[in-house]
DNA sequence: TATATACATCAATATATCTCGATATATACA
DNA sequence: TGTATATATCGAGATATATTGATGTATATA
């Protein structure tokens, strides 16, 4: 139970719902790169990062001073059918700029 | 987008996953049967279910003075495997009684 | 028609969550 | 070693949600 209302709460919100498209669609980006693209301060993206992490979508790699984040895999069932129904959503996507470092 | 929130945040709470379990395994229940096996108050009983009905998985047959809830048919995909992954919890059920009324 | 029953809704309070700004940490590199 | 960059975390205020008890509404029946 305690997992499944995690999962639950993570999707519960609108800019996590975007976050989760976002990288879904693009496989992989870190921090600075969602920052620029949702126009939002680092700790919100950071925040919101975390949660979806921690309700299992998300994992993280860490190269350089850089985190980047992409959807976890294997995805179990459930999660896999709710990333699946946000991208029926069609949900328009900022534009990714790879401006925030060089190093790519 | 709307939609999509208002069907998360629907399951985004334990009383919510308890009811709307009750429910599909008993087909169909009446408000007071939920509040005698929850054991909690009638208003709060009925406005998780109100929340359960407005978010899409619930249907409401009034037959004389009772309010008969019931899973919505047919169901969509994304909410069908949401009770299925609920199913999957195998939540502890309370007792069913139908005390609360004769003519059944 | 008056009363009881079943359910819905409202107002007030309690609790949880989101956001921002400040601060902490960790890495790269001059 | 000192500074800049990228990310994480914390505290406070704002907002949203849940719960309760009171009240409203509709139906059945005495």
């Amino acid at each position: 139970m305690d997992i499944f209302l995690k999962t639950t709460s993570a999707i519960n919100d609108e800019t996590r719902i975007k976050i989760l498209n976002f990288i879904a669609v693009h496989n992989e980006v870190c921090v600075c790169e969602l920052e620029e693209a949702f126009n939002m301060i680092q700790s919100r993206i950071s925040r919101h990062l975390k949660i979806l992490k921690e309700a299992g979508f998300l994992k993280v790699d860490r190269r350089g001073r850089w985190a980047y984040y992409s959807i976890r895999s294997p995805l179990d069932r459930f999660r896999q059918s709710i990333i699946k129904e946000i991208a029926y959503l069609e949900l328009e996507l900022p534009p990714l700029k790879k401006e925030c470092n060089v190093t790519r």
